[in-house]
DNA sequence: AACTATTCATAAAC
DNA sequence: TGTTTATGAATAGTT
């Protein structure tokens, strides 16, 4: 359709195939758009010049982003980078992970049990039975650290409150003051926490209820 | 180009657009191979029928997926963003639940202690407690609830064995035959099930312990 | 699906 | 690039 029949192979005069494009592509490009209003179709038509020069038509009803997906739907194959798909595999890992964990913590709450046979029972409690084994060392340990510690504290306050009293003493023989015996908060939190501030015991929760479920 | 002009606008007649809609389908198709071979183009075309009938072209030099990612970096407009942040959020949220439920976890068994407070540790040893005594109650039920079968297939067992003998007995004055007391093995299953299988106990772990890291 | 009169697209030239 | 024009291609309507 020209001047004269050409034979469809490339143009290999560089000026001509550039202008051949620009003709061409407003040719292809208004069939697009009539093949969109006659027939109510959509259209994506997507174009890379040979010396990379952009263009596209898309049926106005919709957008290239929605054809896209429109065609991955049908085609099956993802168009989506590789990275996509390998988030896409990590996520349903995780969500495994994810379940297999919660019924983990539920077993170990107490909850669901009825899926557990015998077997998995008596090893839960024995599981159950030497974590509480372990947790309890750890927390007569962390007493008797931080008992230590108050007992230490509380010798070194009693040095320093004797050496205070001594030397007022000495002042007291040159000026006359009198003494107050304060003894302080430190004392008492000392001793709470020793003794494990049982008034609190039945209020600290261990948090972990909200992680139960999705 | 035909016996007539046509108007440019929807073709209301359903047979004649699919009529006209495959003729110029295959018309815009060859257009675009023809602009891929004459002007090394890369070309993709994709067209969904007013019937959703999906029809694509892309050069042979390339793929759909490859001029999309084109397409998303010369249009600048990155197609995927959207899903591509919500899937990275998701996978975020659930990382972070997963390590939660890990340390939940590793504190259950014991481990990690050293990340606790005091308060935490009576919380966690409370929690244990309670936590083993439901799993015990649930033991003892399942125990129970498979003595009592055992104990009425025993009973249902002597009945029948005792029906048997009756009968051989029976037979015995008739024909004088030798009887012998087979227990069987079933008798033997059920007491080891209702004892718990004492000795598979310290053999039956409780499968945690590969859930602990990613 | 094939035919054909007609319109349309476009190669070559400017 | 844009315009012109001769020519081949595409296709609307018909069978």
């Amino acid at each position: 359709m020209g001047r004269g029949k050409i034979e469809i192979k490339r143009i290999e005069n560089s000026t001509n195939r550039q202008v051949t494009y620009s003709k061409r592509r407003g040719g292809i490009m208004k069939k697009a758009k009539e093949l969109t209003v006659l027939c109510d179709a959509e259209v994506s038509l997507i174009m890379f010049s040979s010396t990379g020069k952009f263009s596209e038509y898309c049926s106005p009803s919709t957008t290239t982003k929605k054809i896209f997906d429109r065609y991955q739907q049908v085609s099956g194959s993802s168009l989506w980078n590789s990275h996509y798909e390998k988030m896409q595999s990590h996520l349903n890992k995780l969500k495994e992970d994810n379940n297999s964990l919660r019924r983990a913590i539920r077993h170990r709450i107490g909850e669901d049990l009825d899926d557990l046979e015998i077997e998995e029972l008596r090893g839960l409690e024995q599981n159950l039975e030497s974590s509480i084994k372990v947790v309890r060392e750890r927390k007569y340990h962390v007493i008797n650290t931080q008992t230590e510690t108050y007992k230490k504290k509380l010798r070194n306050l009693h040095e320093a409150h004797a050496n205070l009293i001594r030397e007022l003493e000495g002042q007291a023989e040159n000026g006359g003051y009198g003494l107050v015996d304060n003894g302080g908060p430190d004392y008492e939190s000392a001793l709470v926490l020793a003794n494990g501030g049982a008034h609190r015991l039945h209020n600290t929760g261990f948090g972990i209820h909200d992680l139960r479920l999705a």
